[in-house]
DNA sequence: CTTGACTCCGTACCCATATACGGAGTTTAT
DNA sequence: ATAAACTCCGTATATGGGTACGGAGTCAAG
């Protein structure tokens, strides 16, 4: 059992955070004992951890929400959420890596530059 | 030339978005002729669809403003400029390739679950 | 020459994701 | 037994990226 800054502390959060997410439905908060402070069960350190590993594959609160409601049985509607943050993310790269090239070849063209003037960059960048 | 609205449908932002860029410096605002309304060029445009795919691509409007001032230097601090976002264009393809990595083997563990329940998403979640 | 659509401008508000503050109560260490 | 540290609670502030509103002014069509 932890007070709420061991469980922050352990989910490496700050209590505000944990504070935060009660507000916002995703932890429960446990009752508080008629004196001293709220217990944390581990059930709660982990699932503080689940939304933080979820957020960092992508998810935002609200589809972290959502997983955690599926949660309860439904692979298939999890499988289809994670297909989809897949899509976003494959976009994502085949774009960056567009952005890449073109830097890439616009860095090389000053390199070969002799003038300081004319940057190759800048004159990319007119229309 | 366009008119402020013409630019936001043309660019797909709406007209208030137009106004935020500029107030964020990141668009010029055309001088307001003495009567009449403001004209934009086909350059705004440019410049606004730039900014939407660069966000797109996870860039924020902080980081597109310092790619945009790669515009008025000289060669060589464009170069370098453009070879620090090269970088960071680089950590963030790392960064992407492995979420992609991760969610590719999970919702390939997802497929290969003959069960409806037990996820393997929400499994690999939880510690 | 009026009506409806559009612009201009400032300010206020929105959502997401936190983070901070302040005062009162509780626990723990010395 | 008192001070330091922690909790509780409500509210406020921060940041990023917009979105909305209201009262002017302006433009274009009928």
């Amino acid at each position: 059992m932890y007070t709420i800054s061991k469980l922050a502390k352990e989910a490496n959060v700050g209590v505000e955070t944990i504070r935060f997410y009660e507000r916002k439905g995703l932890l429960e908060q446990p009752i508080k004992p008629m004196q001293g402070y709220r217990q944390y069960t581990e059930q709660a350190l982990s699932r503080v951890l689940f939304i933080k590993r979820a957020q960092y594959l992508g998810f935002t609160l609200a589809e972290i929400s959502s997983l955690l409601i599926l949660s309860a049985s439904n692979c298939e509607d999890v499988q289809q959420l994670a297909e989809q943050k897949l899509a976003v993310i494959e976009d994502k790269l085949r774009d960056l890596l567009n952005l890449k090239e073109s830097l890439v070849s616009l860095v090389s063209d000053c390199k070969n530059n002799p003038s300081d003037k004319d940057c190759p960059i800048i004159q990319s960048l007119q229309p």
